[in-house]
This record gives C-alpha cells, sequence and structure tokens, in this order.
DNA sequence: TAATTCCTGACTAAATTAGTCAGGAATTAC
DNA sequence: GTAATTCCTGACTAATTTAGTCAGGAATTA
C-alpha cells in the first residue's frame, strides 16, 4: 500500500476537518499553521483529495474545505488512497503476471497482505475521533492557542 | 510504520530463503536472479537483516544466507522493521511532544494505529506459507526454470 | 472594488530508494 | 598451498519520491 509521511499529512488535515467542521469551512492557512505543513504542499495534496471526492472547497472570504461526505463515512484508507495512490502492494498489480507471465514466489503473500491491510485501515472512520473527549479537549486547547476562528467571517453553509 | 518497495524486496527475499532452507543456504545471487534484484542492493538489505537478527551468513563455496530462527518465529512485522527502521507513526516517535511540548491533535491516532498494524503484521510468519500447496508447486516451477540447486557444493549443516 | 481563499502549474531542494563499483575476509575444493 | 566461491563493507551515483517555493488566476464575500 504504501505507508508515508505524506499519508500522515493527509490524514492528519483531514481530521483537522472533521474536528472543526461544526464551525464551518476550515482553511488550509489555518490547517498549515496549526500543524506546521507548508501551504503549498497542503494545496498539491487538497488538489487530490478533491479529485477523490473526500473533500469539497468553498472559495471567498469564510470559504476553505468541507468535508464532501459524512465523517463516518471517510475512512483513513480512502484518504491514503486518495494522495499515494497505491493500495496494492503485488509487484504485478494484482494481474499475477509478476514473474515472466507467471504469478511470483510471493504474489500470495503481497495479495493477501494487502487485502487484509486494506480492510484494517478502512474500518477506521474519521468520527471515530471527533467525539473522544480526550481529543475534543485539546481541539480547544490549540484552538484557543492559535486564535482559530475568532474574528472569522461566515460562509454560505 | 513506512510500507514501501524496500519492505517488500525484504520480505520477498526472506520468503525466498524460507522456501529453500530445507535444501541448505541460499545464495544472494540465486535470489537476485530469481527475484529481479540487484545483487548489491540485496547486500545492503541484507546487511540489516543480519544486524536484525533475522539470518545468518555462511561463507565460502556452498554458502548462502540462512534463517537465524525458526520461520514461525519469524514475522512480517520483523523483517520490515529491520530494514525500514521505522515501526512508529507518530510525528515525535511516541513521545507526545508533537506540538510545542504537547500531544498534537492526531497523536492518538497514529498511535493506536501503529499499534494495530504492528500486531497485525506480526501475526504474519514465515511459515505460514512455506507449507502452503499452491506456493511449493511454484517453488518446484521456479526451481526448474532457474536451474536452482543443481550441481551446487554442499556447505556444512 | 478590494480582500480572501481556493486552485493550477512550473519549478527547486531534500530525502529516500535503488543500483554500481571496487575490494577485502572467510571458507571450501582441488 | 591456490583458486574459486560467497559473504561483507564502504563509497559512490542515479532515479524517484517527498516536500516546499513561487507566481499567478478564478470565485466569492464584504
Amino acid at each position: 500500500m504504501r505507508l508515508s509521511t505524506k499519508g500522515r499529512y493527509a490524514v492528519t488535515a483531514m481530521m483537522d476537518i472533521a474536528l472543526h467542521e461544526r464551525v464551518g469551512p476550515v482553511t488550509l492557512a489555518d490547517i498549515s499553521q496549526c500543524q506546521g505543513i507548508s501551504l503549498s504542499y497542503l494545496e498539491q495534496l487538497f488538489a487530490k483529495l478533491r479529485k477523490g471526492g473526500l473533500v469539497e472547497g468553498v472559495r471567498g472570504p469564510g470559504g476553505g474545505y468541507r468535508l464532501a461526505l459524512p465523517a463516518d463515512q471517510i475512512s483513513v484508507a480512502d484518504i491514503i488512497q486518495s494522495v499515494d495512490e497505491k493500495l496494492d502492494m503485488t509487484k504485478c498489480g494484482g494481474k499475477g503476471n509478476c514473474s515472466q507471465g507467471e504469478k511470483c514466489l510471493t504474489h500470495q503473500l503481497w495479495f493477501e497482505l494487502s487485502c487484509n491491510l486494506y480492510r484494517f485501515l478502512s474500518g477506521i472512520k474519521l468520527d471515530q475521533y471527533v467525539n473522544r473527549p480526550d481529543i475534543s479537549e485539546l481541539v480547544k486547547q490549540q484552538d484557543i492557542q492559535y486564535g482559530r476562528f475568532l474574528n472569522r467571517p461566515q460562509a454560505n453553509a
């Protein structure tokens, strides 16, 4: 599947949106500052997340990004797949022609591993973390720390 | 954790050894040819696998690499950890100081994800694949295809 | 009309992955 | 012994991916 910091950035940003969505769209500038990710890099990642149908952008003042689906329908697997492209870990892309037209020795291993990993990661949805007391406490602290959502214009819901 | 082709190379090579171990040590030259991985790159990976205590080298003609542990005691997680270093997916390395000395928003997410992923991958041992009929059939085919283990001197067991 | 924010594409820099090369050390077969 | 085999090491290069920069345009709001 490929699990790297790129996927972590994406999941982190999506979590950030999910946690603050009740207040309105979340700007990339906010995420950039709070999570310490470069703005332009975020824009690249969100281009992919938008193409993957996970978020939608709202332009203009008061705009930002919103989840395109309910938080209980967006899984960690969805996010990682959107930015990291490959879910499949087989060399051949699941076609079974990895070794001179035949399945290679470890084809079955990677195939099963991919399936299991996918099943596991797609079982973790964003909303599982939104309503947890320990996390919503953190959210409050950080909102204060960054002065987030103070004096912000309201976008059209 | 970080799951990339590097880890796949390592697991593939280890599988190859496990599958052929009954015949004796397996040379990197053989693995290189059969699995299509550059010999020198394999040497780099095996330096790490040896340091990780997963394999031991046997020098001289008839030599090669052997598993340092029984196949039922070597997991996919062990192998990936040996070559890819990091198991932990938190930004802070599990210390909880990811955001100005405090736990960052997604600390808990990554911590739990790391634990679960590790538990999952460490549950898959090499021996689970060695004795499967579909795979041992493939092994035979490929041994013939590559003329493997023909006219090889026997190393000291 | 000005400010805000998404959105796009081209470019650069740093890190990682993959591969190359040259040579040394241990072991076996002769 | 000598030659062949194989592990083993370190330095180097190339390709790819990740991360970040920059400049500017498009939609929206105040």
